[in-house]
DNA sequence: CGTCCAGGTCTAC
DNA sequence: GGTAGACCTGGACGC
């Protein structure tokens, strides 16, 4: 099914507060009245999805809000059709077509930066840890005591220690608070790279000026938070699994003259032909 | 128990 | 402008 290619799009989508299990996902995130609550998607139909959040009954005019969030994080919006008539020319993307390329982003830009950075030099399990910890420490908790994502004001706010010696984030936590700071302190606006207006290089730009962001988490966020496609996410994960699956070699120059014909859509491309086995065990 | 390294970045040449 | 070295942490190894 469609919705469980956005769910499993890639890793950081499945770190807390999200939950994804058997094709659905669950979140925590604060509602536009600031009360935090758990919100639940599930697939309904082709290309939809069932959105419901716990808690106290919303008025109406809030659902609508809700409903808006859902279909955000999972860029029910963003036309992908460039990219589904170059992948249909390729033999070994044509499966994209179907429905896939939808990049799962969290509620945040804000949110999507500081997880990447927990991606960085370390391993997946340490990211996780690092990220729970994150959220049950600094995240506010709701009615049901379920923790939505730290704001950057809570995370500007908590002393160094509790990076360090809390989250045992290491080196990161400090970079963590940076972040944190410059973005409560209105340094730098996160929500503004969204702007279409804005010229990749200007968001790279901007983007690079982050501490513990570098070449690596651009493209990463790039392509996951912020829905530009042209950068190739280049890592310790990424290109032995392409040696592995094209019999290329692990190169940067490899993986570029492959997916060069994608044009700006080349970084999708190739995060599509590394990930592809990630839904063939799903039912659909 | 020491070394290496995992979805890198920063600093100093 | 390109490139070593250092950097927190914790799990996986070799000895």
């Amino acid at each position: 099914m469609i919705l469980d290619r956005v769910l499993l799009s890639h890793g950081v989508a499945s770190l807390p507060p999200n939950i994804v299990s058997s094709g659905m996902l669950t979140t925590v995130l604060a509602g536009p009245d600031g009360g935090i609550r758990r919100l639940t998607v599930r697939g309904s139909g082709a290309d939809c999805a069932l959105v419901t959040y716990d808690g106290p009954r919303l008025p109406a005019r809030e659902a609508q809000w809700w409903m808006d969030q859902a279909s955000r994080i999972l860029r029910l919006e963003d036309d992908l059709s460039p990219f589904y008539e170059l992948a249909a020319a390729d033999p070994e993307l044509g499966w994209v077509a179907a429905g896939a390329g939808r990049m799962m982003a969290a509620p945040t830009v804000f949110e999507e930066v500081v997880k990447t950075i927990c991606t960085t030099n370390c391993s997946w399990g340490a990211t996780e840890r690092m990220v729970k910890a994150l959220v049950e420490q600094l995240g506010v908790a709701g009615w049901d005591g379920f923790h939505a994502f730290p704001t950057a004001e809570r995370m500007a706010q908590a002393p160094l220690a509790v990076f360090s010696e809390g989250v045992r984030a290491g080196y990161r936590g400090r970079y963590l608070q940076e972040c944190a700071q410059m973005v409560a302190s209105g340094q730098i606006n996160l929500e503004e790279l969204r702007d279409p207006e804005l010229p990749d290089e200007e968001v790279e730009r901007r983007l690079l000026s982050l501490p513990g962001v570098g070449p690596y988490a651009v493209s990463h966020l790039m392509l996951t938070a912020l829905g530009r496609y042209h950068r190739l996410v280049l890592d310790s994960w990424t290109l032995p699994t392409w040696a592995k699956l094209s019999g290329a070699a692990p190169e940067a120059r490899a993986v570029e003259a492959r997916f060069e014909p994608f044009g700006r859509y080349r970084g999708l491309a190739f995060w599509m032909y590394l990930t592809k086995s990630w839904t063939e065990s799903q039912a659909g």
